[in-house]
DNA sequence: CTAAGGATGATAAAACGA
DNA sequence: TCGTTTTATCATCCTTAG
């Protein structure tokens, strides 16, 4: 019964009731769309779709039923710029079924077949921009349409020229900044798209099957949900699909003129180019914007000290906060990610968690390392202790032993953040020899070298001209965890360090966690989500909170292996469930849970960061990746477990 | 297992303009 | 001189190919 209550059509409720209220604070009207717009297409991620998303695309799913399912494919494609008759045939040749291999053909066609339909695409890719079409077609013509910065430049003093003049002069030309404003006008009147009682009303238990569905649309769920991020939750579904076509397109064009600036640019300043031109729109469209709000109220900025709430031996320290109402536990909740994610990640991941405003500390406060983290949870802030004694906190009193050989120039007394890779053999032997060249103080230049790669590596001095990486068990005292945490039963060094770079610091936490232990002098439940090597539970543990029942989801084996052995070794007198798949824990595994023990006092979670990390090169897709996505489970159990905690305590009462 | 491999966003510093 | 914009610097729970 409680399951069929479930999270996404809870967080769709909230969402409209939230801005129908009149407030647009959890709008984005006021960052770079276009640049981003730039920047989705790129990445494209795959992934999960947010609930939102699903539901609006359901919603417009039901509102186009008039047409076949056929037309409205073709409308779909036709609304991308291509023409319909290519449409019509592509679709005949591929099917319906599977857009993303139509929408492959049609960029295929287009780019192979006349230089006319390319054009059209060009003026497309501008007008999606903002331009007028009769402005841009005119344009195109006078540069030609091979060089796509020289026509956005002409655009720009064009836009500019009419801009200064009045709009009646010319009626015809049509006018780029009043095509912003009547648009922003659009999209602040335009809340009536859908109703609230449909998106409740339908079914919810059906995940893939909407999945499906948005696909369908020819839309990949990521896009969905980037759009549906980007525009607000309750934008028409014109707006989102404006948005994702927009990105399309600029996806084709881009992949229509790659090589146009290479002859006189490299690929970065090909980028600040076009971005240049992109700011020039964005500017102006702040300038009015910012008539309308004061501050941009998406941005998430980071404290400066990095402290949160506060932290030992500093001052400014902040105990009490108001939570929202429905963020109330209990039962207690933690979450935790990195702290420099991509834009928006962290008003995402706030407003999925209640609307509590995220903690960012700097574990560089407790330790002789950086890690900057965000930490959104429902924890009281008052009376926190740090655990005792307190760990070494610069790199000499973390590793005395090197300190004979640190140079005089190396000035760092802080670690960089621990990360799941180490530096190779081969730098640390390239720093040796550029040392050893020069006899005495090296060169500047070399020392900045050095430096960077030190800083970059955490390269610690062992030796006469040696540096070296950390070893594992150098980075688990650093964390905060008992030596040799994760040595051996079969574990290599390699996932040693994969493992530890995952991990929280103990300390940190532990310190969060440390208002938790007058209120439970009995022990508590813990469900531990991402578990990873224990950080949670040995945090607790150290703080001599008693662990009672204790379920730990965890998808690695090496990882899972090393909690259980820690549980063994430190004589736990609780119970440790292990579950490997999050898929698992669906509603019957949690209700039989919970019954079992009375449900859980306090649910930890650090979802993946892969695809959140400036580290990543290669899938930052943000919170739609493939991995980061995880985080909608954390907050799909944590909703569960509400559910059936306050279900199950009105049935005893 | 090893090595090679940029991108992003925040912040600080510098340049610019009135 | 101050406020704004441009430029430089820094740090980052990493992935892929071999």
């Amino acid at each position: 019964m409680l399951r069929s209550f479930s999270w996404p059509i809870l967080q769709v409720k909230k969402m409209v009731d939230n801005n129908s209220g009149g407030e647009a604070d959890n709008f984005d009207w006021d960052t770079e769309d276009d640049l981003e717009i730039d920047n989705y297409a790129i990445s494209a991620p795959s992934g999960l779709s947010t609930p939102c998303g699903e539901a609006v695309l359901g919603s417009a799913e039901a509102g186009s039923s008039g047409n076949s399912p056929n037309s409205k494919i073709i409308d779909h494609f036709v609304g991308m710029g291509f023409s319909r008759e290519m449409v019509a045939k592509v679709v005949e040749e591929k099917g319906e079924e599977n857009s993303d291999l139509i929408l492959e053909a049609l960029l295929e066609y287009s780019a192979s077949t006349l230089p006319s339909s390319s054009n059209s695409k060009l003026i497309d890719h501008f007008v999606g921009m903002g331009f007028s079409e009769e402005m841009v077609v005119k344009v195109v013509q006078e540069n030609g349409e091979g060089n796509t910065d020289s026509i956005l430049e002409t655009l720009l003093t064009y836009s500019a020229l009419e801009t200064t003049a009045s709009v009646q002069q010319n009626p015809d030309s049509g006018n780029c900044s009043s095509d912003y404003e009547g648009s922003l006008l659009n999209d602040f009147s335009d809340f009536d798209s859908f109703s609230e009682s449909e998106e409740i009303m339908s079914p919810s238990s059906e995940e893939e099957r909407k999945l499906l569905h948005s696909t369908k649309m020819g839309y990949s769920e990521a896009e969905a949900s980037v759009a549906m991020e980007r525009c607000g939750p309750d934008s028409t579904i014109e707006e989102l699909t404006d948005f994702i076509c927009a990105a399309q397109i600029a996806k084709a064009a881009d992949a229509l003129f790659p090589l146009e600036d290479k002859p006189f640019s490299n690929g970065s300043s090909h980028k600040k180019r076009r971005n240049w031109g992109y700011d020039l729109l964005l500017r102006k469209k702040k300038l009015k914007l910012e008539k309308r709000f004061d501050e941009d109220d998406d941005a998430v900025h980071l404290p400066n000290p990095m402290i949160g709430f506060g932290v030992p031996n500093e001052p400014d320290q902040i105990t009490n906060r108001v939570l929202p109402e429905a963020a109330l536990g209990p039962p207690y909740f933690y979450y935790e990610n990195v702290a420099l994610a991509p834009k928006g990640v962290w008003t995402t991941i706030s407003r999925f968690l209640y609307d509590v405003e995220p903690e960012f500390v700097d574990s560089k406060f407790f330790c002789a390392a950086a890690r900057k983290r965000g930490y959104v949870h429902n924890l009281p802030i008052d009376n926190r202790f740090p655990l005792l004694p307190f760990p070494p906190r610069t790199i000499h009193e973390a590793f005395p032993l090197t300190r004979k050989w640190w140079p005089s120039w190396d000035t760092r007394t802080k670690l960089n953040c621990l990360q799941t890779c180490i530096a190779s053999a081969r730098l640390t032997d390239k720093i040796r020899k550029a040392l050893e060249d020069s006899d005495g103080e090296p060169p500047l230049g070399i020392q900045k070298f050095v430096l960077e790669q030190c800083r970059k590596w955490n390269l610690v001095w062992v030796g006469r001209n040696k540096v070296a990486p950390l070893e594992p068990d150098e980075v688990e005292m650093l964390l905060g965890f008992p030596r040799n945490h994760t040595r051996g039963g079969g574990i290599s060094r390699t996932d040693r360090y994969k493992s530890l770079g995952n991990s929280f610091q103990i300390d940190t936490v532990a310190y969060h966690f440390s208002v938790l232990k007058d209120k439970f002098p009995g022990g508590i439940n813990l469900l531990s989500l991402f578990s990873g090597i224990g950080g949670a539970e040995v945090a607790l543990h150290q703080l001599g909170i008693p662990l009672k029942n204790v379920v730990a989801v965890e998808i690695a084996e090496v990882n899972r292996n090393i909690l259980r052995s820690w549980w063994e070794q430190t004589n736990q007198r609780g119970t440790l469930t292990d579950i490997q798949d999050v898929q698992e824990l669906n509603g019957d595994r949690l209700e039989q849970l919970i019954k079992n023990f009375g449900g859980f006092d306090l649910v930890v979670g650090g979802s993946p960061c892969n695809n959140l990390t400036g580290s990543n090169r290669y899938h930052r897709d943000g919170l739609e990746g493939k991995d980061s996505a995880l985080f909608f489970d954390f907050c799909r159990i944590l909703d569960l477990v509400k559910c059936i905690m306050n279900g199950t305590k009105s049935m005893i009462i």
